[in-house]
DNA sequence: TTTGTGAGTTTAGTTCTTCAACTCAGGCCG
DNA sequence: CGGCCTGAGTTGAAGAACTAAACTCACAAA
């Protein structure tokens, strides 16, 4: 019997890990999400290769996730920056689903060693209660179950055939 | 100035990369998710080299996300299929956040291939809404931004030192 | 007995990661 | 000026991971 599915490579799932797929990238959105700005930063907080970081930040740089931006501390030579773009900040709630996902299955004894709170960074009269992830349809029904959604195809869709 | 940080490597995040921040493993789930079992299920969905495939399978059933389950078509002999366990279908908010984020900033023009809808499987009574992936609070704040949050110390937290 | 099928395994070649050593540009000290 | 220091990379060699294609294995059907 032949059946006509959504394409499983032109998808945005397949294009944005192409993206931040790659080891070390989301490790180094993460760590840039949590204030690191320079080579050195994310060099000694990650221990990965240079020459990783460089071509990472440079991959990074080119999809639009992080720009450099120039820097001069007083008395030294100008540098640069690696700082977020919009796109690059709003892989937060990626980064939130995979950091609740190991803290549910693969937790340290000790618990969870970082807790994502309700708090920004320039408002002191936020809630400071610990956030997460939930799905939530466009009627309003939230805390959906992960077996509560399927997929099905968008404008977009490429069929491909299959036994 | 020293100051002490949340150890970046003792990281949910960073444990759940290491079992499926691995070229392939998300995809494998996301087809698992729509209904793959089978290993050439996985194969022509995917392309993925058939090596690679096993491998990955074996990894992703060691770490608890499949299972092994043995079917038999009429007339034929027993084979082995995989499905994913609780662990497995857990990662579904994960994948909704990076579909998400690609259809945001790296879709097709022709707008996304997928659409994720809230309807159960077996459970025709639904609204059938598109399904969205929200940061909550648990004060109830929902819809925080992605500035709105930030990482402190759990229970597990180690520390480290830099400059 | 030959052919076919699903599920892998093997092998060879390419690409990606890691680690360590090196470069480069400017600032600072004598 | 000349040597030394620092942050930010670059280069190169060795090892691990990935790809593609051919091969195996156990059974079933003709």
């Amino acid at each position: 019997m032949e059946t006509r599915r959504i394409d499983p490579v032109n998808c945005s799932v397949a294009r944005a890990l192409s993206v931040v797929g790659e080891r070390w990238s989301l490790l180094i959105v993460r760590e840039a999400l949590d204030g690191a700005r320079r080579f050195g930063e994310f060099h000694s907080r990650l221990g990965i290769a240079r020459n990783l970081l460089a071509t990472r930040l440079e991959t990074l740089v080119t999809a639009g996730v992080m720009h450099r931006v120039p820097y001069q501390e007083p008395g030294d030579r100008q540098r640069f920056a690696y700082e977020l773009t919009e796109q690059g900040r709003a892989l937060r709630p990626t980064l939130v689903a995979l950091l609740e996902w190991g803290d549910t299955y693969l937790a340290d004894p000790q618990g969870p060693s970082v807790i994502v709170r309700h708090r920004p960074v320039d408002d002191a009269s936020s809630c400071d209660e610990p956030v997460k992830v939930v799905l939530e349809c466009a009627a309003g029904h939230s805390h959906l179950a992960p077996e509560d959604v399927c997929r099905t195809p968008g404008p977009g869709a490429r069929f491909v055939e299959s036994s």
